[in-house]
RNA sequence: UCUCGAGUAGCUCAGUCGGUUAGAGCAUCUGACUGUUAAUCAGAGGGUCGCUGGUUCGAGCCCAGCCUCGAGAGCCA
């Protein structure tokens, strides 16, 4: 459908055919026996090489032809002469579709820095470096789904606009349409929300989780995708305003399966990444080992692909809360006081301990679970007591990674009602805000268990950026929504 | 939100102890050369030194406030 594209011309199309190419200049080389033309569709990494000879494209057109003008070419598709490509484009005809006036548009064939990239986020997407991670992130999005497709999981939309903050899993962007500027009072003073548009106080949703239960409950194993608001001031190089969260929901599974799942999930569109997406793969590691030139010897890292491979190809290491704080207390920072926090069965572990965890102790994914109670959330399950540990723990997971800390949180969930209630007026949470919620304990309640992943974190991990505003096409942080 | 760092040409940066006309590379334009690969060589154009105020005979440089960007932390996915 539509006209062919350059990776399907440089795959498929044979020599000697008759092609169309569509797509943006990327540089034009002109020299006393031929023009060449670099063009870019997006299709590919790749570029398809045009050629004319010198007076065969009239005078003024081959003015327009700039970089980052676009082109229409028609010609014979030939072997190429130079090296840099096995196949050309022998130009025929060219129209120009639209000019790109080369002291104004801001993508020179030069280096940018992604800083600036950002500040062009209109136009990056025409650079090799994010079209590649576009590409990339496109697979991964697929694969998601077509794992859990393949896996007997169904899709559940769960809602965008939500009235509940049962998770209090952050600040929250309130919706409305009442007049800011002169908003209906009560008789108590108050801004009157039963005016408001669904008559109640409503914002957008920061987990789609507890409605993704209530989905378990009847289709068993379900999944939502689906973008994610954070209204929290966090500006580091993890955190987004917006970004898109998958969240699996899983009747019957305990904590182990929701483990076995969220490896298996990981691995398998780590795998789908490298098998269909190895020229923008190649394409970033060689950006990469640029970049670590820079570096002295001792802070480079493995090649961005070796390092998904053995991501794919090792177990992730698993190990109870209790035992990471063990391994925390016997290490060599813990006891030359090089951590900036100090360790200590209760505490929620800081970023320190967990880089120390993943990168310098095991050097590989790990799975933390068995939290202490008091510091996760209210939903999770409750483990039975265990005289090895300190106090009491739920069935919480959390999955961390290198260069990224975590990028799954997940547990199983507290299935009895009485216990779930009880925990929810021990944190403050009025059972009464989500009765809906409780219901599924009441009526039929299952074991359950299930995961949030942050699928630009995953997209941040494969792609082996360094900035998460740099691997979703228009990212939204504190003060910064323009595009 | 906190800590630290940065803001000088379209981009990436240099700019000595506060001193006279603000520099380089890349990009752009012009010319030369060449089946070229982000071509190469030569020349040219291009600046409100983030903003506001202050100190000083004199500020890109020192001081104060503000703005923006980045890194780390917290919060988390």
């Amino acid at each position: 459908m539509g006209p062919i594209q350059i990776k399907q011309i440089l795959a498929e199309a044979a020599v000697g055919s008759n092609v169309t190419v569509k797509g943006w200049v990327r540089t034009k080389r002109e020299s006393k026996n031929a023009i060449f033309i670099a063009i870019n569709d997006g299709s590919t990494i790749h570029n398809i090489q045009a050629v004319a000879e010198p007076g065969q494209i009239a005078e003024d057109t081959l003015k327009l032809i700039t970089t980052g003008s676009c082109l229409k070419v028609t010609g014979a598709l030939v072997a190429s002469q130079g090296s840099g490509q096995a196949v050309e484009v022998k130009i025929a005809d060219v129209h120009v579709y639209g000019t790109a006036d080369p002291d104004a548009y801001p993508l020179q064939p030069k280096k940018h820095s992604l800083e600036f990239l950002r500040e062009i986020a209109h136009l990056r997407p025409r650079t090799n470096t994010f079209s590649a991670i576009l590409r990339l992130r496109h697979a991964l999005a697929f694969a998601v789904h077509k794992y859990y497709n393949d896996n007997g999981f169904f899709y559940l939309h769960t809602p965008i606009i939500t009235a509940s903050d049962a998770e209090g899993a952050g600040e929250m962007f309130r919706v409305t349409t009442l007049d800011m500027y002169n908003p209906p009072k009560n008789d108590e003073g108050k801004i009157d929300f039963k005016q408001d548009f669904f008559g109640r106080e409503t914002n957008l949703t920061v987990s789609g989780q507890l409605e993704g239960e209530l989905g378990a409950m009847a289709l068993s194993k379900i999944y939502t995708f689906g973008p994610t608001f954070r209204a929290e001031n966090s500006n580091t190089t993890r955190h987004l305003a917006e970004f898109w969260m998958i969240e699996p929901e899983m009747a019957f599974f305990e904590l182990e399966d929701n483990m076995n799942l969220a490896e298996d999930f990981v691995k398998y569109v780590i795998s789908y990444a490298l098998e269909n997406c190895a020229a923008d793969l190649d394409f970033l590691q060689k950006r990469l080992e640029e970049e670590e030139k820079q570096k002295p010897q001792n802070e480079r890292s493995m090649p961005l692909i070796e390092k998904l491979r053995f991501v794919v190809d090792n177990a992730f290491e698993r190990v109870t809360y209790t035992e990471a704080i063990d391994i925390l207390l016997k290490s060599k920072p813990h006891k030359e006081k090089k951590f900036q926090y100090d360790v200590a069965w209760g505490i929620d572990l800081q970023s320190e301990h967990e880089r120390f965890l993943v990168e310098k102790h095991f050097k590989k994914p790990v799975i933390l679970i068995n939290y202490p109670r008091a510091i996760k959330a209210f939903y999770m399950k409750q483990n039975a007591p265990n005289p090895a540990e300190p106090g009491p723990t739920v069935r919480a997971m959390d999955v961390l990674f290198p260069g990224i800390g975590e990028i799954i949180g997940g547990s199983q969930r507290e299935e009895d009602h009485d216990k779930l209630v009880a925990r929810m007026h021990e944190v403050g949470i009025e059972p009464e805000a989500i009765w809906w919620y409780l219901e599924t304990r009441k009526f039929g309640t299952a074991p359950h268990a299930g995961f949030g992943l942050g699928f630009e974190r995953l997209v941040l991990f494969v792609t082996g950026m360094g900035n998460i505003r740099d691997v979703i096409p228009f990212p939204r942080t504190p003060q910064s929504a323009e595009f």
